[in-house]
DNA sequence: ATTAGCACTCAATTCTACCGAGTGCCAACC
DNA sequence: GGTTGGCACTCGGTAGAATTGAGTGCTAAT
């Protein structure tokens, strides 16, 4: 009598064999049209074999339970968020085409320079993949340590203060000064700060001289612009490809623009792929994500781990009917070929 | 005879004075409409005073002549390329409202850290003066002299070269070497770029070791790594503001689409602000610039001059049917309080 | 429990008529 | 001659009315 949990489901959280069929069928088909999906084409459709007329009775449930919407009386059925949520959770995952395989590859194989440079074009590659538009943020130094640390004078008040880190990265700052500081305070506390700094993370707070000479108030002040990086963004590093994608898959002026005025906030961004990581989520449907002008979209992360660090994440961003399934194999391939990207680069060593 | 040229012009270069009062008449209407114009409407405006059926034997004139079109027969009138570009070229100069003057002020008063935030900045501001998507392009370090190289082993083979400019901005480029680099002889390669490049600029060349040992190798290496800055761009300072405005001031997602991809493409949009300069432009309408993708829009820039020498520009791009007094007020006042900033920060060496 | 049958709903489409803004032309007027 | 009022004509846009058809919910039969 236990054994079987058939009473006992006033909204199950799992859904029976078939209402599952049905509602992947909705989402599917909801997917590639575009349209509200009607009960008959579900069931001509593969998987399901039973009549329109026992297909509309179930949908009647999901419609209940909350899975699928209605936009009017007498028109199909519409996934909604939880619909979505339903679907990508039991999602098998999916793999690239050959085509979009060697994309990656040869890309993979070619790309050159500077670490933004390849994340950069990285964003491109991955929107070019999917037709979505791609994030892709780099971790920022706060774990790298400093190799170096060199202040420049620019003028005799206005010195440059410019860390090179261990991922490659490079710091540049401005230190204003109170005084006129001579070529040799400035190569002094260069000196100083070196010692001082090489070997630490921006985390680790360091000593700094008391003193009240020209020098000392140099190294002061450099430290506390060093240690000063934006608390969210901590690295400069987002980058974002393929926002005219926006236009071609959001449909209405209006969700294109609040869309786009969102995308050009990059610490939002930023702090949206953060939370999303934190949660442990690799996607946000709908109002899942809590930002309210992508009501309408649905956004992917995965992150990008090198020898074992979190490195940075890469993300789509798309309508909430989006591919999931090739989205998610798109955003997976590309994190883990940056991730032995990166990591490959340090074996080198 | 000679003295009226009464008979002599096939296709004045130059209007009469009621057609010229008729096209403006019709532009202006036509910018805050963006409806087809009418005689009725054009003869009733301030300006003119003569009767709809005089308007439109003029206004069937101006059509031969180029300045306007007819969408269709029995709609009104709408400016060709060559009449915006007559009511252009003969614009009263605007100024902004005083809340206007105020924001800039404020703005340019306030605002604090690197170039490149400034620029950044800059970008939307001048965005949000005009409602129209803004660009800020920086000069880069072409003309710029090195105050500092410095050369930082990130592993055997894969050294960092940080180079610092007279104007504040910093290159950064990785050298790889086909052979293990001591860090003595990374430091001593460091010492000879040093010697070597302080007080050029990117444009000179210089004379480098041709010996064949690895702190020779390495130097070679790193100025000509320097010294392969991308062409065209040569600075990768661009800064796009607004791009979400695309949205709300072009009407056919096909044509936002268009838009946004040109504006993902930064060097395209450098080199065709670069074209503009050359050609001493200010405004480009519609065909103009010879962008197809661009055929709907206007795009508008202003040079900023630091210390008599180019710093780079700020620029607008809207519709054909933009504001142009209005963002050619914009755009020049921010591209001198833009040089002001960088000028006056430089006077107080 | 499933399904065929059927009446019903309602957005989308098509068709029609019509309105009116705007034109081009012409004859009258100054 | 240039200017203007008058007038017939064009043609896109809009508003209804009619129609279509995809899709539903309900019910009775299997």
């Amino acid at each position: 009598m236990a054994r079987r949990e058939a009473k006992t489901k006033p909204t199950a959280r799992t859904l029976d064999a078939r209402k599952a069929t049905i509602l992947e069928a909705v989402v599917t088909e909801h997917i590639d049209t575009a349209q509200p999906v009607g009960s008959s084409s579900v069931a001509h459709s593969a998987d399901v074999a039973v009549s329109p007329a026992t297909v509309r009775s179930e949908m009647v449930a999901l419609e209940r339970e909350g899975y699928l919407a209605q936009p009017h009386t007498s028109a199909g059925r519409v996934p909604t968020d939880k619909g979505y949520r339903y679907f990508v959770d039991h999602l098998t995952s999916g793999v690239l085409s050959t085509a979009q395989q060697h994309q990656v590859k040869d890309f993979f194989a070619s790309v050159r320079g500077e670490v933004e440079d390849v994340l950069e074009q990285t964003s491109t590659l991955l929107s070019q993949l999917t037709s979505y538009t791609a994030v892709v943020v780099g971790a920022g130094h706060s774990h790298a340590t400093i190799l170096s640390v060199q202040l420049v004078s620019l003028d005799a008040r206005h010195q440059l203060l410019v860390a090179v880190f261990s991922d490659g990265s490079v710091a540049k700052h401005s230190v204003l000064t109170s005084f006129d500081a001579g070529s040799l305070e400035v190569s002094e506390a260069s000196r100083q700060l070196n010692a001082l700094l090489i070997g630490t993370t921006l985390e680790q707070r360091v000593q700094v001289p008391s003193r009240h000479d020209n020098v000392a108030t140099l190294v002061r002040e450099s430290v506390s612009v060093l240690h000063a990086e934006r608390p969210v963004t901590d690295g400069e590093h987002v980058f974002i490809g393929g926002s005219s994608k926006v236009a071609e898959v959001f449909d209405g002026v209006e969700t294109v623009r609040k869309v786009l005025s969102i995308l050009e906030q990059e610490l939002l961004v930023v702090s949206l792929v953060q939370d999303m990581l934190d949660q442990g989520l690799s996607v946000a449907i709908g109002s899942e994500h809590g930002y309210e002008p992508l009501l309408s979209c649905a956004v992917i992360v995965a992150p990008v781990t090198v020898d074992g660090a979190p490195a940075g994440a890469v993300g789509l961003l798309g309508p909430t009917r989006m591919k999931y399934r090739e989205a998610l194999a798109a955003a997976g391939v590309v994190s883990q070929h940056l991730a032995r990207h990166f990591g490959g680069e340090e074996e080198r060593g």
